[in-house]
DNA sequence: CATGAATGAGGCTTCATTCAT
DNA sequence: CATGAATGAAGCCTCATTCAT
């Protein structure tokens, strides 16, 4: 083997070994918390020894920071693509957003112990490692009121909705069923809640009374 | 002074001593979360010696759980006032419902501090203290849930949505809300909160469109 | 007992306790030097648990001040009676210097295990503790230079010899002399030495010849 | 090329890369001590594989050892010289005198990082390589002594006055000079210092009283 | 020979809990 | 009751050495 080859093959198994170690990561810090996870814990679980750890992460909070890395570069693909979509045409508008809101908990559905570390630190406050998470948190936040903003000048929404509320909206409502599901460990009727949801955004939840 | 009396006066001094580890101890979790906080944080937010401690909470863990109290007893107090009002009479509902929204934003801003160690460990699921926190958590829901279905039955509440999802927006977008309001330290303008809040449950997020 | 007779009492056994890690921190330094020592040695020399450690000094590198700051402390007082004695009087000149060689001999004889800490300090270049050495070593010196410009200016010292010199033969003899004999670990005849280094002081080394 | 040409050149090579790595070391030992001094900083500062330098040397230990090996080989080289003068002419004698004292100044500040290693661990005495430098130590101190009992025999040197002693004057001293020259980093004036010597030598240091 | 990823013993420090006064 | 010194398990990280390629 040319020693090109070679020095490729070891970054790719490099490449491999970050990830075996991120895996472990995720699994750990998704089951006790950036706190109370230990680097035995990620190593055990990782099946490498203690300082390979340290060969691949300087320390716990870069292994932490990798972990949300890898939940923010999979945000921006799913981000990339919603943005894409065309809300302009209003023929078969609620199909498409029932498409979008689908999409949206398959993704945080799709590795729940991933989306179990971010969503936690939404509230964590975790001195240690708050700078990372709130650029993620920030990102998401500018990307949601912006698709608002967006939706209310293109008149999809009404616009005597505060976005910020908007928001709280649907972030709050889509992390409470996320979490609950993960929580539950039972994969939830998707179709059902994304028909839930559509009820509430065209109609609201009063019942319509006699004027 | 009997010895019944010094017994009960003993007993209050005691109360009112446990009460001011208490105080320290909301302040210092709220600051840091469970796990980065310390015992020396908390006796020295309270002024008092490190054994001391140990003579009203056997674990700090058991200090948490007297937080979590804490909160517990006022929201049942807030539910208790809650469920005792009277929705049957359709004359003036969405005043009333604005009134209750309102009711429980002003709780839940009342003691930030409580508030956020509360909703913090939603998601935390740290397993040192879930067991206390879930059943507050289910208290909660059952709590919400019963209200929704009730509400549905007396149709004030579309029947056509499900009690876990209205209950996911309710508690979602209420945290959401708190938790940012918090975050950025200033008290927000919770009169108009209600009103988006009304205006959503009303008639949705959707623009009407020509049928 | 009162309050503040405990507290005294308390402050004293804070006091001896430190003493005791200190003593044994000088040990272990001198052993095997900063680095090479770990806090295990140092414990279990002292007898103390890992965490009674921590309650003294924040870290190694702060145990290996306070023996520092214990030569220091020493040295000063050494000093100050060194500076107390009166080198006017030309009669007996000889007699005082060589009284004072051999105070100083004794001085660093007297615990040859914090000597040893010190002078291979000298040379040791650490980065990790230069700072407190190096204010050591440059109250030394400038005590030194400062006593050898006096003794020029009042004629008992050569005026043709430069202090920065001097200075190298006094402390870079001495040095040897001290670490020889604590390397030889046997208390070596301090009072025939001084009658060394009188004589050379006097004469030089050369033998005298016919001009 | 014959089997033993490529040998002998392979040798050659395997040299080369060797000093190539004791020139890192001294550096690394040089700059941080030994215990401070890792591997990872040599390797380094060499430019081979980690996996290289085992491949020369059996642990760190011995490369330390093989930096020593050099400074002793250049000062048996330097004694040699030194001892194949002759002092027994007494005509210009203290000229010859100056001119050895200033080629030892010279060869000591040749390869000051060198000289740092050896002279630190003077008083270092750590454990881990005690074994070799006592080896140098005893070699040179041995030198020293003979040499002076030697010109006490020629009757250049006063016989009043202790080997041991002497031998602690010039060594201390010299180390004291070359030692701070290093640390202030800057060429001091080696012939002034030879003339202090001298003086030093001829008429000590006190100033002539009327008798 | 050269390489550098992998190893794990060992070091420093923290902190919940105990207990003698 | 109150105190705070003492404890030691447990956590994070470093680095000399090994070994498969």
């Amino acid at each position: 083997m040319s020693v090109h080859a070679r020095k490729r093959r070891a970054a790719l198994d490099r490449e491999r070994r970050r990830e075996q170690i991120v895996d472990a990561a995720v699994e750990v810090f998704a089951g006790k918390g950036y706190r109370a996870a230990s680097i035995a814990d990620i190593i055990e679980k990782a099946g490498v020894a203690r300082g390979t750890f340290y060969l691949y992460f300087t320390s716990k909070e870069e292994a932490f920071n990798a972990v949300l890395d890898r939940f923010h570069a999979r945000y921006r693909a799913m981000a990339a693509r919603e943005t894409a979509r065309n809300y302009k045409n209003p023929i078969g508008l609620e199909k498409r957003l029932r498409a979008s809101l689908l999409e949206w908990l398959r993704f945080l559905l799709e590795d729940p112990k991933l989306t179990t570390i971010v969503f936690r630190q939404a509230a964590a406050v975790d001195p240690d490692y708050e700078e990372k998470y709130l650029e993620i948190l920030r990102a998401a936040q500018a990307h949601s009121i912006k698709a608002i903003r967006f939706l209310q000048t293109i008149r999809v929404l009404r616009a005597d909705l505060d976005p910020g509320f908007l928001n709280a909206v649907f972030y709050g409502t889509t992390m409470q069923i996320v979490l609950r599901a993960i929580a539950d460990s039972r994969a939830p009727d998707l179709e059902a809640i994304a028909d839930q949801w559509i009820r509430l955004l065209r109609a609201g939840v009063l019942r319509a009374r006699a004027k």
